[in-house]
DNA sequence: GTTTCGTATACGCCAAGACGAATGTATTGA
DNA sequence: TCAATACATTCGTCTTGGCGTATACGAAAC
């Protein structure tokens, strides 16, 4: 893998990273599986637009989506090329020292563990933990 | 340096990144301050588009300006902030894998190392080497 | 079936940006 | 002072993409 010419599929890595929300959406998925209804309830924007989100790093072979009946789960597709997945996770560790995206992690995990959750995510499957992250 | 909400920092220097021509410039810089008459010979594109690259990489704070006479010399701004310079370091770090970065790295060399250069460099400031490249 | 729920897509609008072409601006040299 | 060089900016045009709103789609529930 990894093409000789390669500089334009990083600089579509770069395009989809070039956007807050969707640094938001991965941060929160990182090591997880996440169910939409999350991402809508902890970033507190329009369905639409989360989904929009989601479908430009779907199509930028950033994540990938699995459907369990009525729910969608997102998760982080780790690029073939090496390059690539080393600039993936430069920006997801940058993460661990941004307080914003600390505070979203700390929502999600409010939000599937305690026992009463609100409203809009009453029966939604709770995120699942990936291993084999660092592979 | 590195305020609390940083996504959208990160997110504008992403978009810095997400052009594969201010990747191959900003590979042409890796340790170098570079002269912009290089850049428009070795990427062999228009004068203006280079320019207007390099004033794009000049506002994200990605690169700096020096003038010299009639030349200008650009070279790589290491952000103030460890996250995005890890990010940073893993774009340049990741062109050491790309055929087509090194090829223009070699066209770099050899511009500006032979004794008779092409026409439009004739006279122009060789590439300078930076030290204290991974401060 | 129909409805409801969770999610995706279409539409219309607007802003950002990429490009070629033309023009502007320093700086140098005659 | 005038031209040439090196580079920057502007203009017009096209494409991409972000957003709100509305609508469509698939899977369950009834």
């Amino acid at each position: 893998m990894a093409r000789s010419g390669q500089s334009v599929d990083l600089a579509r890595l770069f395009a989809a990273l070039a956007d807050p929300t969707r640094l938001r959406l991965l941060n929160l998925m990182n090591g997880r599986e996440v169910c939409v209804c999350y991402f809508v309830e902890i970033l507190k924007q329009s369905q639409p637009k989360i989904s929009r989100h989601l479908a430009y790093l779907r199509n930028a072979g950033v994540v990938s989506a699995r459907r369990e009946g009525k729910w969608m789960h997102y998760s982080i597709e780790r690029p073939e090329d090496g390059g690539a997945a080393a600039v993936l996770d430069a920006a997801l560790r940058s993460f661990e020292a941004d307080r914003e995206m600390q505070l979203d992690l700390a929502r999600l995990d409010k939000a599937c563990c305690v026992p009463q959750r609100s409203v809009t995510l009453q029966g939604a499957p709770s995120p699942i933990r990936l291993e084999a992250e660092t592979a």
